[in-house]
DNA sequence: CTAAATCTGTCAGTAGCTGACATCCAAGGC
DNA sequence: GCCTTGGATGTCAGCTACTGACAGATTTAG
């Protein structure tokens, strides 16, 4: 890896913080693209040529998170039942975010009261989905034509227990137990 | 009802119609709002003035549903379980949509693959599941503690089913029956 | 060491959207 | 019928996110 790749790396980390910054200190909409420029010591067109919209510079850490699922999915076995299957699967993806609390709760809260993340949230939430269909259309005991409308309903649904169990243990400072809100959301949907 | 109210609907409508036709002739992200201005021969100024944003001129047609689900929710039995009441409930939208379906199965096709307008979308959901929220606690025998998370959880499942269903629905040309896809998609998540 | 590939800032431009202001037309009281 | 008042309109100027084009510096590869 050259030092080229190293500095980019760098810089993207460097003004991914001190947007986060900016975020926090006032808010989303008021902070000028402009500003983070200045505040990294570089040109706005710059900023566009390592994150390609103001959003990505919140959400772009959500970007591995549809993989992450994915592999830990195919790690289960093929006849565990779509539901059980799925929740085992999230339960990585639930310690990391447990990991570095702060940041992570930080940006959960954004996310949750800033109207203009929320389509980019659920932009990549519909990426996540479509990484996890197919897997989950294999576990499903549906004839074939309503294997594919099962599958999406499944795993949208449980996506759905997963955002309001993060929702809500953000909006508990991270004292609520992230694994027990989301089986009660998930004994909720089935029951 | 003055001719001031009146002429301000027909404009509205006629601003939504031109911006539809425009949209499905040359793309949503292609007609720019001069262009829609000057099919109706007023400014553009004056378009942000019926429609505060481009999107609106799309999804504005869902701003009732919410307000509509959660009325027919009302008149089911208040001893009726949360899926059942709110699958009885979503009947008279299918209904709606099946009105007129040549119109919707547009709006819904060019939802489902106009990665713009889909935050838009989730917006409006956004705003239904509030108003399904309160009724489908009352419906749920979970402690006070965990009844709102389980609302939350239970009615956005519902909602995605819906999605899912309308999507295949208007992908299918309307050709498939609207109810039975719903009634797939709910059975497949609680299965 | 040279040549090709990158990164950078600057500039100009587009689209969505907003505020301010002057003008004009309908609504309602007298 | 008149006149005041409030809503609707167009124009203009401006902001912000974002993009293409160009030229200059730097780094990597051969």
């Amino acid at each position: 890896m050259g030092l080229r790749e190293l500095t980019r790396r760098a810089v993207r980390t460097q003004i991914a913080e001190a947007a986060m910054e900016l975020f926090v200190a006032n808010g989303y909409e008021e902070t000028t693209v402009d500003e983070i420029a200045a505040a990294v010591g570089i040109s706005s067109r710059s900023v566009f040529r390592y994150f390609p919209t103001k959003e990505d510079m919140v959400v772009g850490l959500l970007d591995g998170v549809g993989d992450g699922l994915a592999a830990a999915l195919a790690t289960r076995p093929r006849d565990e039942s779509a539901w059980v299957a799925l929740r085992h699967a999230m339960t990585p993806h639930l310690d990391d975010l447990i990991r570095d609390s702060d940041r992570k709760i930080a940006t959960a809260v954004m996310l949750a009261d800033t109207p203009a993340l929320r389509g980019a949230l659920l932009a990549k939430r519909a990426r996540w989905e479509e990484a996890l269909v197919p897997d989950i259309a294999r576990r499903l005991k549906v004839p074939p034509a309503r294997r594919d409308l099962a599958a999406r309903a499944v795993v949208g649904a449980a996506l759905v227990c997963l955002n309001n169990a993060v929702d809500e243990w953000a909006r508990s400072g991270g004292t609520k137990p992230l694994a027990k809100l989301l089986d009660t959301a998930v004994t909720a949907v089935r029951g």
